[in-house]
DNA sequence: GTATGCTTTCGGC
DNA sequence: TTACGGCCGAAAGCATAC
């Protein structure tokens, strides 16, 4: 028993089916997940939609008003968001799966890995039938359907659980992850984004079949740093990441839509300003210092622009997230002096368990 | 030049 | 015909140090 066998969790249509879940008259319907601007009556953008929605063409991001359009002769029900509701699902469900491996990792509200070697016995075929168990008991005890992959590493796993949704179960043994992976164009693997699909492309590298086969010597000259080790090894089916716990959340972010686009000061700074607060309560509450803090401005034409200042040390003060935040806008309005503002945003980062005595608040001001 | 870490933008849900 | 959120982590771009 050399292989390790991980699985990966994936809730499907996650918001939608909770929102199903809440209100079963909703199953049958299209299902689209709002997030409301408040600017007017449709502004705003999909969250998420079921699977009758997206038949239809209903994608993630798109303007809701589009979508509306989409479904305008369709039993559809346009829901706004209620991340209470879709936060209580996931605590559920990631409660019960940490029973089920020696380790656990969370990746984001509803996915989720799990290193179940010993408990299988490194047997891919108990695998298989535990993960059938675990879909069944998220069925039963959350009355919520899922997509497991299962491969001898995260990579695999994480991939695999994509292959087939929704409520897919797939699993890739590790003489079959070359089949699996080969035939797939290179930008499905995981860390190849747009750019370096084009990159590669001019390669001649098109599936991940290519570039396994690329030399790898070349291809660490071509991609800086350890990425080109990375590819070789990822395209191979190769990656030796562990599954545990994550800490906190590396970057906890605030944003909000203007009532109207402008370059007002008087206009945009109390938001500025109610921003910094709510992201100081969530970093108070995680008990969080943090090393950056930037603001984020998405202007009239929607181009995003943003700036980031590094703190001396890691602080958890409340006064230092607006007054850094202020000074970092107004710099971005002087340098963005063309356009008005649509939305804003509060971002911190750099995280880190606050830890010792508290500090000494105002000492050096 | 290459490696590294920080900043900015992208993209998924 | 257009239409357009909030949050996160990943990818890309840039600066710096040798």
């Amino acid at each position: 028993m050399d292989s390790h066998v991980i699985m990966h969790m994936d809730l499907d249509y996650f918001y939608a089916q909770c929102e199903e879940r809440e209100n079963p008259s909703l199953k049958g319907k299209a299902v689209v997940v709002c997030v409301y601007s408040g600017r007017s009556a449709h502004s705003g953008a999909v969250g998420t939609a079921n699977y009758i929605a997206r038949g239809y063409g209903v994608k993630a991001g798109m303007p809701i008003s589009l979508a509306e359009n989409i479904l305008q002769n369709v039993d559809a029900a346009f829901i706004p968001v209620n991340y209470k509701l879709y936060e209580q699902f996931s605590e559920n469900v990631m409660a019960l799966l940490r029973n089920y491996g020696e380790s656990f990792e969370q990746a984001s509200i509803d996915e989720a890995y799990l290193d179940v070697t010993g408990k299988v016995n490194g047997n891919f075929e108990v695998a298989r039938k535990l993960a059938s168990h675990i879909k069944e008991e998220i069925k039963i005890k959350e009355g919520l359907t899922c997509s497991i992959g299962v491969g001898p590493n995260k990579l695999i796993a994480k991939m695999s659980s994509d292959f087939k949704k929704p409520d897919g179960l797939t699993v890739i043994e590790p003489n079959e992850v070359r089949n699996f992976l080969f035939p797939l164009p290179v930008g499905k693997l995981y860390g190849v984004g747009k750019k370096t699909e084009e990159k590669m492309a001019t390669l001649g590298i098109k599936t991940i079949k290519d570039l396994a086969h690329f030399n790898p010597d070349r291809l660490a000259e071509l991609f800086r740093g350890k990425l080109g080790l990375y590819f070789h090894r990822a395209s191979n089916g190769l990656d030796d990441e562990p599954v545990q716990e994550r800490g906190e959340a590396e970057q906890i972010s605030r944003m909000t839509t203007l009532k109207e686009n402008t370059r007002e000061l008087p206009q945009i700074l109390p938001e500025l300003k109610r921003l910094a607060h709510d992201v100081y309560i969530k970093v108070t509450e995680q008990e969080l210092d943090f090393t950056s803090v930037s603001i984020i401005a998405i202007m009239e034409d929607m181009s995003t622009h943003s700036k980031t200042k590094s703190l001396e040390a890691a602080t958890p003060e409340k006064g230092v997230i607006y007054t850094v935040a202020e000074k970092l806008f107004q710099a971005l309005l002087k340098e963005r002096s063309e356009l008005n503002v649509r939305r804003i945003g509060v971002r911190v980062a750099g995280l880190t368990k606050r830890k010792g005595q508290k500090p000494l608040h105002n000492f050096l001001s």
